[in-house]
DNA sequence: TAGTATT
C-alpha cells in the first residue's frame, strides 16, 4: 500500500474548521494519499489545527513539501502552511535550542550572527509579544546535534549582553513533556489561579487536563467578549482547583456574597463564547456542551440548587471529600463532566461538620460515567476521592 | 527566559 521508505508528514497552521475530507483535496494532488489524519486532544476531541499525512510514495511527500510547505496561507490562518516530516520521522529535537537572556534590542540576524561559526542553522527566531517587542529569548535550530552541542559549550554563560539581567542561557530547547508541563503552569499563573499541579496535591491525570482546557477556553472567551470585565482573579473564582487551595470563608457562593457579581459577568462571557468559539475556530462540537447550562442556573438561582435525585445510574456517591468542602465546592468540581441537578456534602447535624462525603447528580448516566472515570482515585493532599454510582435505595450494605 | 501545532 504504501513504499517502505514513505516519510510521515507534519501539516501545520490549517484552519480548525478544515477536517480530512477538507484537506484531501489540497493533498491528493501530488499523490496517492496513505494516510491523513487531523491532530485533535485526546480529552476534548478539539482540533489543534494541524495534521499527519503520508502518501503511498515518498516521492509525493517530497514533492508536497516543495510545493507548499511556506507557501501559501490558508483562509483564516495569518501564517502559512507547514509541510515538512514529522518529528517521528527524524532524530529528535536535539539540535535545538532556546537561547534565554537576550537583550531586547537583539534581533533575529543578531542572534544568527552569534551562533552562526558553531554550524548550519536551519531556524532563528527572536520571540515577540504582541507589540512585537522582544521577550528576550530565541530558538535556534542546527542541521545536527554536534553543532547545537558546540554552540552550548562556548556561549553559555560566556557574556552578559546589554539589558540583560544575567549572563547569556545557551541550552537544548524543552522536550515535548516539558513543554506541557510549562503550559501547564503559564496558564494557572496566568489565570490567577493554584493548580493541583503546582499544590503537588496529585498527579496531572485527564481532570487536570480538563480544568486547565476549560480556563484557557473561558479566559479566550473573556477576551473575545465585548463583556470583558471580567478579571483573571474573578474566573479564579469560578474555577474548582482554586477551591481546592483557598479557604473557605471567600468562597461559598450565596446572593449576598461578592463572589456572584463574578459569575453573573463571567456568564455574560460566556454566552459570547458561546456564540463565537465556534464561529471563530470552526469547533464542531463543544467541548463541555453543560456547563453554560449550569452557570445559568446559578445565574438565576444562586445557591438555590434544589436537592434532588436524578435517575438511577445518573446520581453518584463521592468520599473522602476534603474536610473544608461545602455543596459549592463539590458542584464546582464535578460541574466539567455535565450538567449537574444537585450536589450535597454531608453534613454533621450536631457539629455541623462535613461528614467527609456526599452526593452529586447529573441529568443523564453518562455524564456520571465521566466524572466517576475522571475523579474516581484523584488525589487530594493525602487522601484519594472514592467516587461511585450512587447505590439504589433499596441497598443497604455499609459503605 | 519557552513559539503556532507533533497522533
Amino acid at each position: 500500500m504504501k513504499e517502505a521508505d514513505a516519510i510521515k508528514l507534519f501539516i501545520g497552521q490549517i484552519p480548525r474548521n478544515l477536517e480530512e475530507k477538507d484537506l484531501k483535496p489540497i493533498f491528493e494532488q501530488f499523490g496517492k494519499i496513505y494516510e491523513l489524519t487531523v491532530i485533535k486532544d485526546k480529552y476534548t476531541g478539539m482540533h489543534k489545527g494541524c495534521a499527519f499525512l503520508t502518501y503511498c510514495e515518498r516521492e509525493s511527500a517530497l514533492k508536497a513539501q516543495n510545493a507548499l510547505h511556506e507557501q501559501k496561507t490558508l483562509p483564516g490562518m495569518n501564517r502559512p502552511i507547514q509541510v515538512k516530516p514529522a518529528d517521528s520521522e527524524g532524530r529528535g529535537e536535539d539540535r535545538k535550542l532556546f537561547v534565554g537572556m537576550l537583550g531586547k534590542q537583539q534581533s533575529d540576524a543578531d542572534v544568527r550572527k552569534m551562533f552562526e561559526e558553531f554550524g548550519s542553522i536551519e531556524e532563528c527566531t527572536v520571540l515577540r509579544g504582541p507589540d512585537g517587542t522582544s521577550k528576550g529569548c530565541a530558538f535556534v535550530k542546527y542541521q545536527n546535534n554536534p553543532e547545537a552541542a558546540a554552540a552550548i559549550n562556548t556561549l553559555h554563560g560566556s557574556r552578559t549582553l546589554p539589558g540583560a539581567s544575567s549572563s547569556l542561557v545557551v541550552k537544548f530547547a524543552d522536550s515535548e513533556k516539558e513543554r506541557g508541563i510549562r503550559r501547564m503552569q503559564q496558564v494557572a499563573s496566568q489565570l490567577g489561579v493554584i493548580s493541583p499541579m503546582t499544590l503537588h496535591l496529585g498527579a496531572y491525570n485527564a481532570y487536570t487536563q480538563v480544568l486547565v482546557q476549560q480556563q484557557a477556553l473561558v479566559a479566550q472567551s473573556a477576551y473575545l467578549s465585548p463583556v470583558s470585565t471580567i478579571t483573571m482573579q474573578q474566573l479564579a473564582a469560578l474555577n474548582p482547583s482554586s477551591l481546592i487551595a483557598t479557604p473557605i470563608a471567600s468562597l461559598t457562593t450565596s446572593a449576598q456574597s461578592p463572589v456572584l457579581d463574578p459569575i453573573q459577568q463571567a456568564y455574560a462571557g460566556m454566552q459570547h463564547y458561546t456564540a463565537t468559539y465556534p464561529a471563530a475556530y470552526g469547533m464542531v462540537g463543544q467541548p463541555f456542551p453543560h456547563q453554560h447550562t449550569m452557570l445559568a442556573q446559578q445565574h438565576q438561582q444562586p445557591q438555590q440548587l434544589q436537592q434532588r435525585e436524578g435517575p438511577e445510574g445518573c446520581n453518584i456517591f463521592i468520599y473522602h471529600l476534603p474536610q473544608e468542602f461545602t455543596d459549592s465546592e463539590m458542584l464546582q468540581m464535578f460541574i466539567p463532566f455535565g450538567n449537574v441537578i444537585s450536589a450535597k456534602v454531608f453534613v454533621d447535624r450536631a457539629t455541623n461538620q462535613s461528614k467527609c462525603f456526599g452526593f452529586v447528580s447529573f441529568d443523564n448516566p453518562s455524564s456520571a460515567q465521566t466524572a466517576i472515570q475522571a475523579m474516581n482515585g484523584f488525589q487530594i493532599g493525602m487522601k484519594r476521592l472514592k467516587v461511585q454510582l450512587k447505590r439504589p435505595k433499596d441497598a443497604n450494605r455499609p459503605y
